[in-house]
DNA sequence: CTATTGACCGACCGTCCGGTAGATTTTAAG
DNA sequence: CTTAAAATCTACCGGACGGTCGGTCAATAG
């Protein structure tokens, strides 16, 4: 003898998962308002609250919804048969593309996972860290033609931060309506990062080689 | 029949300059109290107050401050008399040194911009662009290969916002005391991008060419 | 020696923030 | 049609924040 939850319950959850992440994306999660939200959004702040527990459960959907996409990602894409070059290319291609669709959350969780507590912290960079290492294999593989070197001299790590390095940095510079959009830049991003993967000598000063101390 | 200004006057200016940069980087602009600044400088917050007008003159100083030696970096490099591959090397080599010592700002520059009342964001971002468009100068040099091309095709301005993004990213995961230091990345970097640039194609679908509309 | 000012501080103010209380309207199960 | 919960609102609270007030003390120019 009562009510259900209303049948656009998980939509109205989503809209304010979607405006807060643009809110924060724009201006920062700790200077975003629970008043400007729930404006973004149409409702007062107490409906607001309704819907979420409270500011901070936001931030962690956000982030950790996106990271999740992306750890699925990966696995998929590790699924399929493709190798080499070709499977660096479409990996490039595929991440690019999502990262375009979900701008708003991949710039809170490049900007905004410090203000997620320690646990919350180390899982999503737990999720993260799988993004990275899916790919990391996909460029050792590439570098394979270094046999004699240890993995930790065939740099595949850093030369794959670098990557992210450009990918994570385009969604700052490229304006909505210029010239190259982010399935332009896909390619370029891939000709540039394979072409050059062959001409990085490894560091003159070994790296992992210490003196005994 | 007055007094003058302590000798140390600037001395503590950069101290607390230096000290905010710390944390804001590490806590980001809006999320760092002026208790909290005070507290680093090991002054109360009315000393602190003393010496800056207000919060806001602390993150202007330290955004144009960086900035600002950046620009005279680039300025500095053009008045060399290197070319082609030696000059983007050494180019690059010296940004990511600037960079180095000076990380709090640099992350503060790259993350904090946008609490910039637009008249700073404006200036800031103009030296911005033009150490962008140095290092953009000596990437096109390096594709003057491709002489039919109309310049927006020779990419040089993304590929240089690509540099830029491997560059920036690099401080984010970088940890100190690690195998890898700024040092050792630089002639990464610069393998990478050098190796690279020649491989990147135009795009597909000529991206200035618009249907006629 | 003394007037003046720089360096410094504890206590405080107005504002806005995250979050809640409590009431009212809407809706669906029985 | 009843009724209990869902959905929504206005009004409010404690606390933290940026910034200021009013004042102490000591260095120093004259």
């Amino acid at each position: 003898m009562a009510r259900g939850r209303a049948a656009n319950y998980d939509d109205q959850r989503d809209m304010i998962l979607a405006r807060a992440a643009g809110l924060f994306a724009q201006r920062g999660y700790p200077s975003t308002s629970m008043n400007q939200v729930a404006e973004a959004c149409g409702l007062s702040k107490a409906t607001l609250y309704h819907y979420y527990r409270d500011k901070y459960t936001l931030l962690v959907s956000i982030a950790d919804d996106h990271v999740s996409r992306l750890a699925a990602l990966v696995e998929d894409e590790n699924a399929l048969a493709l190798q080499g070059e070709a499977r660096l290319r479409h990996f490039i291609q595929r991440i690019v593309a999502e990262y375009a669709d979900a701008q708003d959350a991949h710039r809170v969780l490049t900007e905004d996972v410090k203000f997620l507590e320690p646990t919350d912290r180390e899982r999503v960079l737990g999720k993260e860290r799988k993004v990275v290492a899916g790919f990391a294999k996909a460029v050792a593989e590439m570098r394979a033609d270094r046999p004699g070197a240890p993995p930790s001299i065939q740099l595949s790590k850093p030369l794959t931060m670098l990557l992210f390095g450009m990918i994570n940095w385009m969604f700052t510079w490229m304006k909505p309506g210029g010239d190259l959009d982010h399935a332009a830049m896909g390619p370029i991003v891939a000709d540039l990062f394979i072409g050059g993967i062959g001409a990085v000598a490894a560091p003159v000063s070994p790296v992992n080689v210490r003196p005994a101390s």
